[in-house]
DNA sequence: TTCATACTTCGATCGTAACCGAACCATCTC
DNA sequence: GAGATGGTTCGGTTACGATCGAAGTATGAA
C-alpha cells in the first residue's frame, strides 16, 4: 500500500486555491515578484510567502533575488508540461472555474503555455507545420524535417542553435482549450519569441493571452496556412 | 488570475494522503471494493467511503455496483497517464517515500501500470522491440512497424483486433523508476494479458508488482534480447 | 424471516493548515 | 543617516476537512 513516488505531497501542493492561482501565473512564463503573486492568488503578502517557500522547497518552483526583489518562476520545463496536463484533464472533465470574462475568447485564441505558443493559433501553426511537411508527425512523437529547418531558417530561426541545448527540439503538449497537440519544446519557444520580436505580437499584462496586431496576424496566417479548413476553425467547445 | 482549468480541484483531490494510496493502489489495474481500498489507504471504511464519493464525483474513479459489492476503478486511462505523470515527476525530485521494504527491489523490476507492463522489465521490452525494429520511435512517439506486426502476431497478439478499438495502439508512458519510457497502449496491455495468460508471469496480492516465475522470466528474456547490455542493466537509482 | 455482510449517512471531535496583523530584516533612494 | 519599498518571521485565530463511532440501508445467505 505505501507504494512507489508520494503523489500526495505535490497533489497538496497543488491541491490549494492560492498556491493554484500562483502556478498558473506563472504557467505564463514570466517571472514574477512574491508582492505580484500574492495580487494573482488573491492573498497578503505573508500568506504568499509562505506558499511560495512551500513551492520552492517542493521543487515546483524557483526563485532568484535580484535587488530587494525576488522574481519566482516555475522550477522548469517539466512542471510546465506537469501543470498544462492537470489542466488538460481538468478542463476535460469540465472542471473550468465558470468566469467567463472577456478574457476568455483571447486565452482561447492566442495564450502562452510557459513560454510557447498554445491556444487556437498554437494548434493551428502546429497543424500547419505537419501539413507543409517541416515538421513529421508519429504516433504522439514531433521531429523537424530538412525540409522544415530551411524553411524555419528563412524566417530567422536558428535551428543549429536551438539543437546544441540540452532540451528536445520538439515536444508536443496537450492544448487544454482546444483537447489537440501544439508545438512545445525549444522550437516552440524560439517561434514564440520570434513573433514577439517581430512585433507581430506582444503579451499582455496580468493574463496568459497573447495579442496579435492586426497586421500580426495577416503575416502569421499567412505563414502557417491550413488547406483544409476555413481560416480558423474552431472544434466544439 | 482566475484563468484558465481548475487544477486546484483535482489536485486537492490528489493531495490527500489516503486518497493517494487509493488513487495508487487503483493504479494496478484491477477493480477493487470499497473495504480493500479502505484497507490499502490505511482508514476505516466510512472515511474511505467519503473518499471514494469525493473521488468518483470529482472524475477519477468509475464504479459498478455488483450485487452488495462496489467495485473502483479509476476512471479511464487517462488518469492512469495524469497519475503515472506525477509519479514521474514526484519520483525525479526525490520525493519517494522512504520505506524501502522488501516489495521495492520488485516493484523496480516488473509491475502493472494500470494495464501494462512497467519497471525495468517494461523498459527493456519496449528496448528491445525498437532494436529489433518492431516498433519505430519517432521523437516522443512510437508505432508498430510491419514487420512488427508479424513478429507480434507470431506469439498470439491479434492486431488487427486492437486497432477497430479507439484506443491507441502504442504510446510512450514515462517510467518512474527507470525514468525511461515503456510501452503502454492498447498493445502494452494486450503483452501483458499475453504474459499473463500464458503464465510467465502472474500479478501478486495487494500489490502493483509483477513476479515472473523462472520459466516465464528465461521465455521472457529471450523473446525481448538486448545486444548492447548485459542481460539487465539498473540505471543509476 | 432472520442474520450477516457490504456499504453509506449522520454527528461530533480534532488537527492542521491557511490566513492575517504586527513586528522584524534587507535593500534601495535620497 | 532617514525614509520607503520588498519580503520574511512570529503568534494567534479560524475554518475546513479528515477521521471515526454509531446508526441506517441494501443485498445476499440460511
Amino acid at each position: 500500500m505505501k507504494e512507489g513516488p508520494d503523489i500526495a505531497q505535490i497533489g497538496s501542493l497543488i491541491g490549494d486555491p492560492a498556491r493554484a492561482n500562483i502556478l498558473t501565473a506563472l504557467m505564463g512564463g514570466r517571472a514574477l515578484t512574491a508582492t505580484e503573486l500574492a495580487a494573482a492568488a488573491g492573498v497578503t503578502l505573508q500568506t504568499a510567502s509562505a506558499h511560495l517557500s512551500k513551492l520552492e522547497t517542493g521543487g515546483l518552483l524557483a526563485q532568484r533575488k535580484q535587488g530587494r526583489h525576488r522574481y519566482f518562476t516555475l522550477a522548469d520545463d517539466r512542471v510546465g508540461k506537469l501543470l498544462e496536463g492537470i489542466m488538460g484533464f481538468a478542463a476535460s472533465r469540465g472542471h473550468l472555474r465558470h468566469r467567463p470574462g472577456p478574457k476568455e475568447p483571447a486565452l482561447r485564441k492566442a495564450r502562452i503555455c510557459y513560454d510557447h505558443l498554445a491556444g487556437d493559433y498554437g494548434v493551428r501553426m502546429l497543424d500547419s507545420l505537419i501539413e507543409a511537411g517541416s515538421i513529421s508527425a508519429v504516433g504522439e512523437g514531433l521531429s523537424l524535417t530538412a525540409d522544415g529547418e530551411r524553411h524555419l531558417g528563412s524566417i530567422g530561426i536558428d535551428i543549429s542553435g536551438l539543437r546544441s541545448s540540452r532540451r528536445p527540439l520538439c515536444r508536443s503538449c496537450l492544448d487544454w482549450s482546444e483537447r489537440r497537440a501544439h508545438l512545445a519544446g525549444s522550437l516552440g519557444k524560439a517561434l514564440l519569441s520570434n513573433f514577439l520580436d517581430k512585433g507581430w505580437a506582444r503579451r499582455t499584462e496580468n493574463s496568459r493571452s497573447i495579442f496579435f496586431t492586426p497586421e500580426g496576424e495577416r503575416r502569421f496566417l499567412a505563414l502557417f496556412p491550413l488547406e483544409l479548413s476555413d481560416e480558423v476553425t474552431r472544434p466544439e467547445p
